[in-house]
DNA sequence: AATGAATGAGGATTCATTCAT
DNA sequence: GATGAATGAATCCTCATTCAT
C-alpha cells in the first residue's frame, strides 16, 4: 500500500535469524540438484545462486567444499538409518532405499571414492563415519547368516554395486543397479525413497 | 600486431623433431603417475611439467584433457589384450592383468564412469571403444558357460570391482579387488601387468 | 575437489559494494586510455590494471571484450546525442563533438568497421544500434536539403571521414578530419567534447 | 608404446632452392586469403600451414610478421603501377583499380591505418614507402586542375574511401566504395584487378 | 545475519619464434 | 634450404574466498 520509495540503498531484504536454518536447507537442495546436474566439481557459487542466497551465506554454514558435500550426503544417510529403523523393515527394504539414493545422486557415489584422493583429513574423517552410519543401519536389519554377513563383505557390496551404477538416466543406472546387486545374489526390495 | 617482447634470453635446449616421440611416451608416462596422485582433474600443466616438457607439447600431441586420459588407458587396454592373446593364457590371467590396472590407475576407473558425465561426445565415443576392446579381450578367453558369460554381465562385473577398488594405498586397493572378485564367486589368477 | 592453495596472505584492500559503480567507470575510463595507446586487441588485463581492480572485476561488470568496447562507445555517443539535443545547437556543432570523438578514440572507429570481422552476433548488433543513434542525432539538426541529406550518405560521410582519421597525435588526426570534412564540402564546427 | 612406424626417418620431400621463389609467393598467396578469412591478426602458423610450407620457410622470407603484409600490399601496389602505367589508361581507371584493392584486401586497408598503431618503425617505413608509390602512380594520371589536385588531397580521398569501405560481402563493399567517390565528386572507373 | 562485489591465484590455451635434423 | 617439433610467455577466464556494507 505505502511506497516507501527507496532513497538510494535499496538492499535485498535481510530476513534475521529465523532465515538461518532455512538457507541450509536451501543450500542443501540446491547443492544436490547441482551435484546432480553438473557433478561434484561444480562452482560453489552456482549452489548459492540456486539456493537464493549469496556466496557468504554458504560459508557461514560450510566451511568448505566437502562440508557441502558431506550435508548432502547426510540426509541421504539419514534415510538409510530411518528406513532401517521403520517398522518391520527388511533388509531387502533398506537395500533398496540405500539404492535408491545411489542412482539418485553423483554426490553419494563420491562418498566411497572419497578416500583415493587426498582431501582434508577432516572431511575424510566426516565421510568415514557416514559410511559407517550406513554399515550400521543396513547391518541392523542383517539376516543372521546372509551371505554377506562375514565382516566388510557388506560394505564392499554397496561400493562394488556404486560402482556399477553409472548411465546418462536414472532409469538406467537403477536398471544397472538392480543387475548388480543380481550378480552378488543378493535380493533387493523396490528402489524408492524413504518415506515415513 | 602485438608481439610478445621477444625475451630472446636463454631458450632452455631444443631437443628437435627426434624428441617428439619420446616426449608423447614421457607424457603418457607422467600423465599416470600425475594421475595416479591428484585423480584425473590434475592441471594440464603438472603432466607437461613432470615430463619435462613445454605446455604447447601437450597440446600439440593431444588436443584436449580427455585425449591424455585416452592415451593411457590405450595402452592399459592394450596389455589387457596382449594378455588375452598371450599364448595358453586362461580367463583368470587376464582378469588379473585387468585387476592389476584397475588398482593402479585412476584414470582406468575413470573410464568406467565416462559416461554418466556429459562430456565431448567425441571423447565419449572414444571411450566406449576402448570399453568395448577389453570386452571384447575378457570374452576371447571366456570359458564356456562361465558365470559371467550372459550378456552384460562381464563388464558389469568389472565396473562393479572398479567400484570396490579404492583405497590408499596399491596393495589396500588389490586387496578389496581381490575381495571383490571372490565375492561374485569368479577366480583371478595373479594381479599383476601383462609382461610378454 | 582440489582448492587453490589459500595464500591467505595479505589481500589488498577490498573497498566493498560501495564502489562498483566507481569501478565500472574506472574501468570504461582506462579503457578508453588503454584502447588509445594500444589498439582495441589491448590486453583485457591491461584495462583492469590501469584501473585499478582485479581483473574478475572488468568480467563482472562485462561479459566479454566486446562489451568493454561497447560501454566505452556508449558514451560516446552519449554525448553526441546530447550535443544534438542542446539548446539551439546546430548541425555542425553536432558535427564537431562527433568528430572530436572520432580523433580522440581508436574505439570509436572500430565501431564503424565493426561488421567487417564477423563477431559474437551480439556484440554486432549492438554496434548497429550505436551506429543508429548517432544516425539519429546528427539527423536530428540536419538541415533541410543539406548535402548529407539523402539517405545513407550521412553515416557514409561519417566512415569517410574516420578512414581519414589517422596519425600519431590527435592534433594531427583532427586536421586530417577537418580536411576530409572539407573535402566533402562539409561545414564543420569547433572540434571539442561535449560539455553542458 | 611407439610403434616403428616409419622405418628410417621419413621426412618429407626437399624441393632444394628451386623451391624458394615458388614458396614465397605460395606464402604470399596464402597470407592473402588468411588475411580476407581471418583479418590482419591470423596466427602465422595459419599462413604458413595453407601455404604447404613448414614455420620456418615464412620466417626465412619475412623476418616479422609486417613483413609479410608488406609483402602482400606491394603486389597490390605494382598492380595499380601497371594500371597506371598502361598505354592510355584515364585517371578513373586507375582509380578503379585501387578501388578493387580497397575491397578486395583487408591487408590494403590497414596499410592507410598503419602509422597509428605504433609499431616497428621498420615496417612503418615500408608502409609509407607503399602509400607513396600508390600516390605517385595516381598523380601519374591526375588531370591538371582535378578536384584532388591540391597537395595531400589525393591521399586523403583515398583514405577517406577505405574509411567507407567496410561490409560482410565484397559486393557491398564495392558499393560503399562507389558511393563513397560519388560523394567526393571524383569519377572511378570499372572496379576491377589490373590485368595487363 | 545476509548480500554480493572485489580480489587474484590458477589453470587452459594460443602462438611467435627458435632450432635440431 | 626445408621441416615442423619444442618452448614458454602472454592472455583469457574461472572461481574460491574475503569483506565492506
Amino acid at each position: 500500500m505505502t511506497q516507501p520509495l527507496t532513497p538510494a540503498e535499496r538492499r535485498p531484504p535481510n530476513h534475521g535469524p529465523k532465515a538461518a536454518a532455512r538457507n541450509r536447507d536451501a543450500l542443501i537442495v540446491a547443492a544436490r540438484e547441482i551435484y546432480a546436474a553438473h557433478g561434484l566439481d561444480a562452482p560453489l557459487s552456482a549452489i548459492a545462486r540456486r539456493a537464493g542466497v549469496g556466496q557468504g551465506v554458504l560459508y557461514r554454514h560450510f566451511p568448505d567444499r566437502a562440508a557441502v558435500a558431506i550435508a548432502v550426503l547426510d540426509e541421504n544417510v539419514r534415510q538409510v538409518e530411518q528406513a532401517a529403523s521403520a517398522e518391520g523393515a527388511r533388509f531387502p527394504d533398506v537395500l533398496g532405499v540405500l539404492t535408491w539414493h545411489l542412482t539418485e545422486s553423483a554426490a553419494f557415489l563420491g562418498l566411497l571414492h572419497a578416500d583415493g584422493a587426498a582431501g582434508h583429513s577432516e572431511a575424510l574423517a566426516h565421510a568415514l563415519v557416514l559410511s559407517d552410519r550406513v554399515g550400521s543401519a543396513l547391518r541392523q536389519r542383517l539376516p543372521e547368516g546372509h551371505r554377506l554377513g562375514p565382516s566388510d563383505d557388506l560394505m564392499l557390496a554397496v561400493a562394488m554395486v556404486s560402482g556399477a551404477v553409472s548411465g546418462p538416466t536414472r532409469e538406467v543406472r537403477e536398471l544397472r543397479a538392480k543387475a548388480a546387486w543380481r550378480l552378488l545374489g543378493v535380493e533387493v526390495g523396490p528402489v524408492r525413497p524413504f518415506e515415513g
